[in-house]
DNA sequence: GGGGAGCTGTCGGGAAGCTGTCGCCGGACT
DNA sequence: AGTCCGGCGACAGCTTCCCGACAGCTCCCC
């Protein structure tokens, strides 16, 4: 049967403090309505000003931060963070053809930044790596595993059994919703909605299509491997082991 | 793994408190009155100004919303809401072919919609699931069970004993509601009002035919298992243990 | 900066599964 | 015994799903 702790990587009695700072109120909530869903504790805020109070009362564990800010942008907020001595770690929000360059330098020590719009499955996915890395030595791997696939975070290895598959990006971000919800049974809006990036307009047939592939390379064994992925007509997908 | 009594549904000690918005006011009070007869407090609005007002002095725990609204819409109105700081779950309701593509990323945040015209049980199971996973991060499952039957929802599996059922959509949807209600005597019209979109225009001897599609399947066993479906002559169905 | 390889999403045909209607039959109540 | 009600086989229309083919795009390498 499945291994699944929500939140195995996390520490499993705390909970995770994360503060958004984002001057779009849609986004910045939409942000803290997931991570409180994933049972995280979330703060918001909408100006540098605001971001830097909220942190000086809430501790977070960790910051999502958006680089375009009025008043005191993302950069000054950072300064000032780490001039108060909080070595908390940072995850940017940044517009697409912007300040990129500038960012890489600062995704040293544990940092990360990711692009505008993005993937609600990818930001989370980028906070736990965050996290779990800052978490100090002790940082165990995190694998997911149904059956005998696994997928390996850190590494990007996704194997059937010992047969190691190459996915492509939209395959491996699908592949891994499923897995973390498994055997929670997804519609397609939701697989639709938190792999893809939001305000994606298409079809939801795209999931389709990307379940359709990631089939033929999860089952394409030699021999009869068991189907992992199953439909459920009117309803979605599940990833799970035999059974229906 | 939480094992619900049936009818259980959510904070045992407080009642639900429901903000039904939609322009169409036999449709708004549709909605509250079966929320009344679960047991939670409802209030309606028909217009998008309405809307903001009551839920401003109700504090809804959760909002029922029509996206085609005179005035303020749909979209309006949630901006308005995410605005005053509220984070309260929203379910959407949107003509089909309507502004489904707009729609589309909302259940992303945690928010669901809904398709008009949709059934009853549907939206209160979607209400009922928003509600739970919103709840806390603690999200226990939701297990049906009577007798040998039971029903993961969130896996949507359904087992008599060890056996797994393969079921439909409808007939999913049919055994759901006779199990929260079990062990009442559910009329052929109440399961038709509530599990069928509502202006559906079929013989009630729809109903029949599920049931009896249902038993087979329930029954199928190779040995004697006893029937959990009884007929009551006159009246209706009933879900539940042997007697009469 | 030009060419190529791989990735992504759209379209649409075809297959499979689901749903509801019809109508006959059998059992139950009067 | 008659009448009514529920059970259910069979079928047709419809929805949903799968996936081959293709075109635009990005990214990378030369």
């Amino acid at each position: 049967m499945a291994v699944r702790e929500p939140c195995s990587t996390m520490s499993p009695v705390e909970k995770v403090r994360l503060l958004v700072v984002d001057d779009d109120p849609p986004i910045a909530d939409l942000v803290a309505t997931v991570a409180r869903y994933e049972g995280w504790e979330a703060v918001t805020a909408y100006t540098g000003e605001d971001a830097l109070e909220r942190a000086a009362e809430f501790h977070p564990d960790i910051v999502v931060l958006d680089l375009m800010l009025p008043g005191v942008d993302g950069f000054g907020v950072l300064d000032r963070l780490r001039a108060s001595g909080t070595m908390v770690p940072v995850v940017f929000l940044t517009a697409r053809d912007g300040v990129a360059d500038r960012v890489a330098g600062l995704t040293r020590g544990g940092d990360d930044y990711l692009v505008k719009p993005f993937a609600v499955e990818e930001l989370m996915a980028r906070l736990r790596t965050v996290l779990r890395r800052s978490a100090g030595p002790a940082f165990q791997r995190s694998v997911l595993r149904v059956g005998d696939l696994t997928m390996d975070e850190d590494t990007r290895q996704v194997r059937r059994g010992a047969r190691l598959l190459s996915l492509t990006p939209t395959e491996y971000e699908v592949l891994r919703y499923l897995l973390r919800k498994s055997p929670t049974v997804l519609t397609k809006a939701q697989i639709l909605d938190h792999v893809w990036e939001y305000g994606f307009g298409g079809r939801s047939n795209v999931v389709e299509l990307v379940v359709s592939r990631l089939r033929r390379k999860l089952d394409e064994t030699d021999e009869g491997g068991a189907p992992l992925i199953h439909t459920v007509r009117g309803f979605g997908y599940v990833l799970r082991q035999a059974a229906e």
